[in-house]
RNA sequence: GCGGUCGUGGCGAAGUGGUUAACGCACCGGAUUGUGGCUCCGGCAUUCGUGGGUUCGAUUCCCACCGGUCGCCCCA
């Protein structure tokens, strides 16, 4: 084996592409209903672009992205995350002067992020992830979290659990983190390295640590819903009414806090609690980020969004059990044997094809029982088999896999015989 | 970046310091001169992850590296 892909990424071949296929159009069959349009934002962009972005503190942008010099000497990066990047064609290309508002947007497509792989994370992993721009109306927040859960409940997913929070607006944010500050900077010396720096550069990081979980401080340590002010708790409130009114399910974690610099108010994430799931159970997650578009050199604008692993989605479904509606069935399958008959077969193969029926034929020159073990393995519904006598007598032999029965038909009926067969009544 | 574990055919999986590396599945062919799913027979590893070392000899012992996998950090 002399080449292989690099490092934490994988192919994914056609038995996976199936699903993949069907995943995705789902998603985008319910964006659609929802009301989100697509957007397709370059893979890579300036490295500036993440690091004010995203946030220089985050772990993102100090360890884990893939950046490069290309030859003119700029530095780009292969984008780990995709609400920077949809940001800034909003800036760029004005959308906050577009007719509809909000703007409501979903995106698919590979992300970056240098890691080590394990199960569910990987250094080229695909998201979709949708982003809200221009609304700061709580019911956005709730529709945004609905979609989410819709896309996984359509799918088939049963074992979640949402998660929320609120981080409240920049002044609440900024009392709260003075509040962190004092409250652990007597026990900075008890506390893991990382929290040691954390109580720097993002104290509310320190929350969500699994190393000081059982630190006594951690416990006695203020609540963020405690330092909201009244416009931050009222909008909250209105988030988990737009979420009851609903009918959705949410936990509230004071500690759930988001990596990404740019969060403020509503963050949330969602959990799969399937058996057997392995360490890593984070679904989806995402928040609103009310000061980012502003951030990145457009109007202050209010957004909120969130992104879902799409590997994570399609192990969940794996976890679940969950068998997805993938066609596997193959409408016909043409035998041809003997040099006329190749010829004929290859000519019914393309008739049939043009008429929207799902045919193939043998290409690895194998005997007739080769070519009806081929039919079989591809769960094929009809074979037509042309031989000599067949073709002496003008006719082919359709014969239906499942009961095995035969009929002769002229060829010149052959076609519109099958086609009629295969696609009666149901369409496809 | 750190730690555990693993690396034999397309897949799963035995095995040994020494002349032909078990077995199962899959695949191909034959029994059945033109008809699948069952049965029987036959075929199917010239890098046993890569590179070094020990040895008369290494797939087997030692070292390094690479890769998979699981976990930590963090996240999708």
């Amino acid at each position: 084996m002399s080449m292989k892909a690099p490092r934490g990424t994988v192919d994914i071949l056609p038995k996976d592409a199936k699903k993949w296929q069907y995943v995705e159009n789902e998603i985008k069959r319910i964006c659609n209903h929802y009301c989100y349009e697509e957007i397709r934002t370059p893979i890579f962009e300036h490295t500036e672009l993440f690091q004010r972005g995203v946030g220089d503190t985050t772990d993102i942008v100090q360890k884990e992205m893939y950046t490069f010099e290309d030859r003119g000497g700029r530095s780009l990066t292969l984008r780990p995350e995709g609400t920077a990047s949809v940001v800034r064609a909003f800036v760029q290309n004005k959308l906050h002067g577009a007719v509809n508002q909000p703007v409501k947007m979903y995106y698919f497509g590979p992300m970056f992020r240098y890691e080590r792989p394990q199960q569910g994370r990987m250094r080229q992993l695909n998201q979709f992830g949708v982003e809200v721009l221009g609304s700061s109306d709580p019911a956005v927040d709730a529709e945004v979290i609905d979609l989410a859960m819709t896309c996984y409940q359509k799918l088939g997913l049963s074992s979640l659990k949402l998660f929320i929070n609120s981080l409240g607006d920049q002044e609440s944010r900024q009392d709260y983190r003075n509040a962190l500050v004092e409250h652990f900077t007597p026990h900075q010396s008890e506390l893991c390295s990382d929290c040691q720096s954390r109580l720097a550069q993002n104290p509310l990081r320190i929350l969500d640590c699994k190393t000081d979980r059982d630190h006594p401080a951690m416990k006695t340590a203020p609540a963020i819903l405690d330092y909201l002010n009244d416009e931050s708790k009222e909008y909250f409130e209105k988030v988990k009414e737009y979420l009851e009114a609903m009918g959705i399910d949410y936990e509230v974690d004071q500690n759930l806090v988001r990596g990404l610099d740019y969060y403020n108010h509503t963050a949330f994430e969602i959990m799969s609690e399937a058996e057997g799931f392995g360490a890593i159970t984070t679904l989806a997650g995402g928040g609103r980020y009310n000061g980012l578009v502003e951030e990145l050199g457009g109007p202050d604008t209010p957004g909120i969004g969130f992104a879902m692993g799409i590997e994570r989605l399609l192990m969940a479904l794996e976890v679940e059990n969950i068998e997805l509606p993938v066609n596997e069935a193959l409408d016909c399958f043409v035998i041809a044997q003997g040099e006329m008959a190749q010829k004929e077969g290859v000519k019914v193969v393309h008739q049939l094809r043009q008429q929207n029926v799902q045919v193939d034929k043998d290409y690895q020159q194998r005997k007739m029982k080769g070519q009806f073990k081929a039919a079989d393995r591809l769960k094929a519904k009809y074979t037509i088999v042309l031989g000599e006598s067949e073709l002496e007598k003008q006719v082919a032999n359709v014969k239906a896999m499942d009961t095995g029965d035969q009929v002769e038909v002229p060829l010149d009926k052959i076609v519109d015989y099958v086609a009629e067969k295969v696609q009666g009544g149901s369409q496809s």
